[in-house]
DNA sequence: AAATCCGACAACCGCATCGGA
DNA sequence: TTCCGATGCGGTTGTCGGATT
């Protein structure tokens, strides 16, 4: 890394001799290995903070900024490295969308984990995909995205790693975080009959709903809490979206897949490419047995829809795998429909 | 094989706040 | 009460390494 210098060629010719001097000797950038363990061996002794006294004695030619910085964020013995994991992830989905940017406050809540790699983690992760949405990673319409789909991701990422109920082995904060995902719009068989679009409208849509997980253990028999009972599903991606045809036409909230974008749209709004929701799935959620899961595909005149109760495929199935299309048709059954 | 791009993350900077003299 | 140094916080930048062209 250069050695950049914090004032420029005029700001050094204002100081005096020395301070110049000083100046001058301040390392910067990254640290050697070298300077880590002289820095180590300096807390070992005299304990953390004083850290512009800290600079001073250790023999370290770096600002006390830089040393706390340095211990702080890498020197630590109880910083977790690697990957976050996905409770980590959907922790910090949930606490920023209680708090916002508090990433001191975030990493609280996180042990071992620096505000500095939340934020990273944020800006990296999470706002890339606000970009590729093209909208704002603290707006409303945003985080509701988050909700309802990143959020159950989580859950079963986290499900599928552990034999036990997740909610289970989470401490109560995850529990909130559960239950953001589960009062997603899409994830109440109450909400979704008020919202769900005409099944025989805006032909060539695409909707699909997230089925509840529901933040509490003790409910689980009910099948819909369960994010550990949902079984292995094929990639999204499988569907062969690009074979749908679409007009677009969006009607009531929900999601629309409009196949001639080959984007995903969340109650109007553009949600980019629909690989990028790959691993999630409709499959899923027809195939567990929570009864407030729902879905929609309206598609060039085959309409679909799960969860309010009707199923109609007068034009034949446009489902593109059979796992799929048999899930589809069980859960039609068990809402009373047909397909 | 070289050049370029891009994601990840360490580190820096400016500002705000705190606390002691 | 005011001043000033220390510390904390959030935004931004720079660098590195792997992927892609």
């Amino acid at each position: 890394m250069s050695q950049r210098r914090a004032a420029g060629p005029m700001g050094a010719m204002t100081m005096s001799k020395q301070e110049a001097a000083e100046e001058m000797e301040l390392r910067r950038g990254p640290w050697t290995l070298e300077e880590d363990n002289l820095l180590m061996n300096y807390i070992a002794c005299h304990g953390e903070g004083r850290w512009n006294l800290l600079a001073r004695c250790s023999g370290l030619k770096r600002t006390g900024k830089s040393c706390r910085l340095r211990w702080l964020n890498y020197l630590k013995p109880d910083i977790k490295r690697g990957n976050l994991t996905p409770e980590e992830q959907l922790l910090i989905l949930e606490l920023h969308s209680k708090w916002g940017n508090r990433w001191s406050r975030i990493a609280q809540h996180l042990p071992g984990r620096t505000d500095n790699e939340i934020k990273n983690y944020w800006r990296t992760r999470v706002q890339k995909q606000a970009r590729q949405l093209k909208v704002d990673a603290n707006s409303t319409v945003f985080r509701d995205a988050v909700r309802c789909y990143w959020m159950p991701r989580l859950l079963e990422k986290m499900a599928s790693t552990t034999v036990h109920h997740a909610a289970e082995l989470l401490p109560p904060l995850h529990h909130g975080a559960m239950a953001a995902a589960s009062s997603s719009p899409f994830n109440s068989h109450q909400q979704y009959e008020t919202c769900v679009p005409s099944a025989t409208g805006g032909a060539g849509n695409v909707y699909s709903h997230y089925g509840p997980v529901d933040p509490s253990p003790s409910t689980s028999t009910s099948g819909c809490s369960t994010a550990a009972a949902l079984p292995p599903v094929p990639c999204f991606s499988e569907l062969r979206w690009d074979q749908l045809e679409s007009s677009g036409e969006l009607d009531g909230t929900g999601v629309l897949f409009d196949s001639a974008l080959g984007n995903l749209n969340l109650d109007g709004l553009d949600l980019g490419p629909a690989e990028y929701y790959s691993d999630s799935t409709l499959l899923d959620y027809l195939n567990s047995s929570c009864t407030g899961s729902a879905m929609m595909m309206m598609s060039g005149g085959y309409n679909y829809s799960c969860g309010g109760g009707a199923m109609d495929g007068d034009h034949g199935s446009t489902w593109r795998t059979d796992e799929l299309c048999q899930a589809a048709a069980r859960k039609l059954g068990e809402w009373g429909g047909g397909i």
